[in-house]
DNA sequence: ATTACATTTGAGACTCAATCTCATTAAAGG
DNA sequence: CCTTTAATGAGATTGAGTCTCAAATGTAAT
């Protein structure tokens, strides 16, 4: 756990932010488990366990650790947003630009479920997947 | 266009919906180009073309469009989602057997959605891609 | 420590895309 | 044309997320 306060603390330097309090406390909250969960669950999480901090600085503090890649957020696309840390390695397919040769890498946790649904409904134990997205970047469309 | 008059006509059809002027306008206005556009951008150019509708009315008929896959829905995550026709043909993914070479196919219009989106954070504009699962099927696990 | 200054925090107002309400209008089938 | 049922529109409402600004807290120099 002091190896996440440390992380933190390298955010924030790298950001030019304060160590503060109710940003550990956010941080914490958010490592605590490996699930998914919106903003309102992470700050009413935070409430319930008698620690004070507003929905803004919870809100504030999630934008940052994004940023900086200490959690991942999930836009569902349809009412919260979800986030959950992402201290592990991640796994990550690629996006390829037909044009320029650039390659980014993605990660959806939505696909990685409905991937195994489908597994589920052939009756398949997936030992890996290829996932490549091609087409024209930003520079080349 | 006949033919996305009849493809309107089939959807609502199956939905048990009747078939309107309104939400012909709609749709029409959906195919006069293959960009992407919020329902914002849409509801404003039918009124500028003259026509009468609604922003509700608007919200309302795309909402089945994509339901029944007449219309993609990007959902950037930030800001209004944006829409854009859907009228090429479909295609298919595979899911490999590497013990016995067994292959399926699959589609999974949630993980087409899914990089559309992916494709949208990272404004690419998709040409193609590549989705195979590896694993083993129910005769070799 | 104390002071002086800058940043952070919180309560609630605010934003804005999207949805909902319900009176009015339009479609379908006699 | 008439009746029934669904669709439409104007504006109110919702709700996740952001913004405001006074108060609280951190930081650094003295």
């Amino acid at each position: 756990m002091a190896k996440n306060i440390q992380l933190l603390k390298n955010v924030l330097q790298n950001e030019g932010l304060r160590y503060t309090s109710k940003r550990q406390l956010v941080w914490d909250e958010i490592c605590k488990n490996d699930d998914h969960r919106d903003a309102e669950e992470i700050y009413f999480k935070i409430i319930q366990r008698g620690k004070k901090v507003s929905r803004a600085t919870v809100y504030r503090t999630i934008d940052v650790l994004v940023k900086n890649n200490l959690v991942r957020k999930l836009k569902l696309g349809d009412g919260r947003n979800q986030y959950e840390n992402k201290l592990e390695t991640a796994h990550h397919d690629h996006i390829v630009c037909i044009q320029c040769g650039r390659i980014d890498e993605f990660m959806d946790e939505n696909i990685e479920k409905l991937q195994d649904e489908i597994a589920k409904e052939y009756q398949f134990k997936i030992v890996r997947h290829i996932h490549q997205l091609f087409g024209l970047c930003r520079d080349c469309r």
